[in-house]
DNA sequence: CACCGATGTATCGAGCCGATACATCAGCTA
DNA sequence: TAGCTGATGTATCGGCTCGATACATCGGTG
């Protein structure tokens, strides 16, 4: 799950571990809080171990003249850059689309924040499998809310309402999403400013 | 976390591990998915060592003149119920709303699930502390898609368009029941059954 | 009467988080 | 100019949690 969002991230471009996690921080950051170190440089290492990605020679900034900083214990910053075998790997993860995709929150979307290097036929798998384990678990919420809502005290409820209407919201911008990819449009991009008004998407009408 | 959420649950009524679990897929499902044995049962040990819990007997359903089942290792359903040092416990952990209270929505959607045993000081307390994160996160949002908008691929693009919505969307609703904490009501429980229409909350007018 | 799904307890390896430590470097202020 | 602060940067450790798996009971249903 990390190792893919590196691989992903590094496909692009060679980066340090703390451009890494920034990068996830904000590109994933909707559906993944945010990375810990703790998690980054194992997976790191153990990426480097399995040859998917390798050390990079410090670039750039240090011009040809210069003594090198002579410092004790000079911790260079370690840029690391994908091999041809990570490549592969990625671009095997990203076309397999399990049920481990759809479930996580994390697994969704780090998968829908590479779909740029997916084919048509693997997104409208992975949104459709993700629309409807979206769906089972809000007929799931219904059903509770139907049945045992008096047996809940006012919190509990407000919070089953609350979630249900998140999964709602998420079926409706699944279907939206879907609908672009079968009319072979890609998301549209909005030029108005998000506020706090409900965005009206064109691809509705 | 866990152990709060089993704290919780255990002041209701004693429960089983498989109880337990249920009970919070049902409660919490919206914040936090599925508890995993793996989590389920070592936790308990943990309470259960640190006198916060104990075992309760074997209840009822042996009735006095039936012969115990005899067989091979009889693996008996372990009742669990909470002890004073637990409730204790409980009410400390409630009413101290830390930053980890806001920042995950597991942190969070716990606390507000068990807010029916908590006084209003400190679920509005909660509430706002909530509010501020969720709206700092929202302000990152719009700022990633403000300025760098051009730089993102479309799909990359709708992934945060959709957590910013997501985002809006938590604030409202937080302010709806921050406000109808303040007018002294409880939330508001509707009696149409949710649909893909918003719901129209009475509270707003 | 055999099978199946729900109920129920339990463990193991591996991944991930939160806290922490340490080091460099730019810019700001006293 | 000297020191403070905050951003950049690498790294580890303990502990919580997950996913998979194993095993056992029990109420149906074909």
């Amino acid at each position: 799950m990390l190792e893919f969002a590196i691989l992903g991230l590094l496909h692009e471009s060679p980066m340090h571990g703390y451009e890494i996690r920034k990068q996830i921080t904000t590109k994933l950051g909707t559906f993944r809080a945010a990375i810990s170190y703790g998690s980054l440089y194992p997976t790191l290492r153990r990426l480097q171990t399995a040859r998917l990605i390798s050390e990079g020679d410090e670039p750039a900034t240090a011009a040809p003249g210069d003594e090198p900083p002579l410092l004790t214990g000079r911790r260079g910053r370690v840029v690391y850059k994908i091999t041809a075998e990570g490549k592969e790997r990625f671009q095997e993860l990203l076309n397999r689309a399990g049920p481990e995709t759809y479930d996580s929150e994390a697994g969704f979307g780090v998968h829908f924040a590479f779909f740029a290097r997916t084919d048509r036929a693997t997104r409208l798998r992975i949104l459709e499998g993700r629309r409807r384990r979206v769906e089972e678990r809000r007929e799931g919420l219904r059903e509770v809310l139907a049945r045992a809502a008096e047996r809940l005290d006012a919190y509990t409820l407000e919070l089953q309402r609350h979630g249900l209407e998140a999964c709602e919201r998420e079926v409706r911008w699944l279907e939206e999403v879907i609908a672009s990819e079968r009319s072979g449009q890609i998301p549209h991009i909005t030029d108005q400013p998000s506020s706090d008004q409900p965005r009206r998407s064109p691809l509705q009408e």
